[in-house]
DNA sequence: GCGGAAACTGACCAAATGGTCAAAGTTTTT
DNA sequence: AAAAACTTTGACCATTTGGTCAGTTTCCGC
């Protein structure tokens, strides 16, 4: 393979194994299946890799960082509304350009998580002590609804990954095959809806009354 | 065993393998996990389950009927805030008296949901369909303001059962090893708080004024 | 086009895995 | 208390698993 071409059959491996692991977690995962996947010998992937946990690492590593850059939007000095609109449609977008990231994420938390706890307790601990407070700022200035901006976090990344955690599901209820734009764009209105109002704050758009 | 002794090991047994499968799923399960968990020789789970498969259909099986049980609430002659709040408040103990069910649960939908593609195309899509269509009685009738039900549904799924499933990220979030009471309660009082006011309602307790 | 380095891969291995079974132990029935 | 039925388990098996390695092919500067 020419030079160029090994990050490109880097980067296929590693979203071959993306894939797998989003499906099936570490331990569920058998790396001929990331191969066959690949299209590659497995002995490929082991000389690209060596083992499965370093190919797992390199797979969470790509992931993390971007998880966190939808908090931007989250900042003292902007608009309440505007900015949690924002952070809204920042982490729709990324659960629909990345659905698989979401379930690798979401499996390695169901699996406890040890794999990334330097992540949990250090970059993301700090950047959410950090966005709540700005919160914190908003309500106490009179800005919005004295609300747990840590439940708020906690429900917003809820309801956004949902759309990717569980499609499954979702696709089963509503009897269709794939998601529509029209089925995600229904569901980034509807979060953005809830959570303004919830916040106390109107809807910038075309609000839908109240009771 | 004696006789009643049998029925009590056999739920030993769906205990120890709903630990397992609730952290690693079927495929990253080891038969050799469950029995060491449930105190016994491998091959007398295989004496009363036979197969891997068979143990994980039984565990499933005791899960989904449960699952349900909280879509009582949403009945069309109801107060739309008092059956939310209901609703909500019940899926939040379910959470917290079955998490383990709840983690199973996520597990299979991530891992594509096939084992439980009956129940979902069935039972649940046709009690989703139902209660969605309550829903929609309550807005047509304007007692509440007009969100999506199925939106609605899914994002409360998403809230209340992400305190199980996503447990270890926000314990690491909050530097704690385990939730408190006063946790989960916070954590039950902001979906009802911003549930309500997303659907137009007023809080029935005492509402936080919004901004 | 040649020589060394890098990339690739079929064949292989030790360990782990799901599952079986016959023999031994218990409980229940008669 | 003997027989029948049920339960338990260590030892075992075929297959799968993650991983290795030696030999081959491909690439690239010279």
């Amino acid at each position: 393979m020419p030079r160029d071409g090994r990050d490109a059959r880097r980067s296929a491996i590693l979203q071959a194994a993306a894939a797998c692991f989003a499906k099936t977690g570490l331990a569920g995962t058998r790396m001929q299946h990331i191969a066959d996947r690949a299209g590659i010998p497995k002995a490929n992937l082991h000389y690209y890799f060596g083992t499965k946990a370093a190919l797992y690492e390199a797979v969470l590593e790509q992931i993390l960082d971007q998880w966190l850059t939808a908090f931007e939007h989250i900042r003292p000095e902007a608009d309440p509304a505007e900015a949690l609109t924002a952070y809204i449609r920042q982490k729709m977008a990324d659960t629909r350009a990345q659905p698989v990231a979401s379930r690798i994420f979401a499996n390695e938390i169901l699996s406890g998580g040890k794999a990334i706890d330097a992540y949990l307790t250090g970059r993301l601990r700090h950047l959410v002590g950090e966005k709540a407070a700005v919160v914190r700022g908003w309500i106490d200035a009179g800005r919005m609804a004295p609300v747990d901006p840590l439940h708020l976090f906690f429900c917003l990344w809820a309801n956004t990954q949902t759309y990717a955690d569980f499609e499954p599901q979702m696709l089963a209820v509503m009897d269709k095959s794939a998601f529509s734009e029209a089925d995600l764009a229904a569901a980034e209105e509807h979060i953005v809806t809830m959570t303004l109002r919830g916040c106390g704050l109107a809807p910038p758009g075309p609000g839908k009354a109240g009771a």
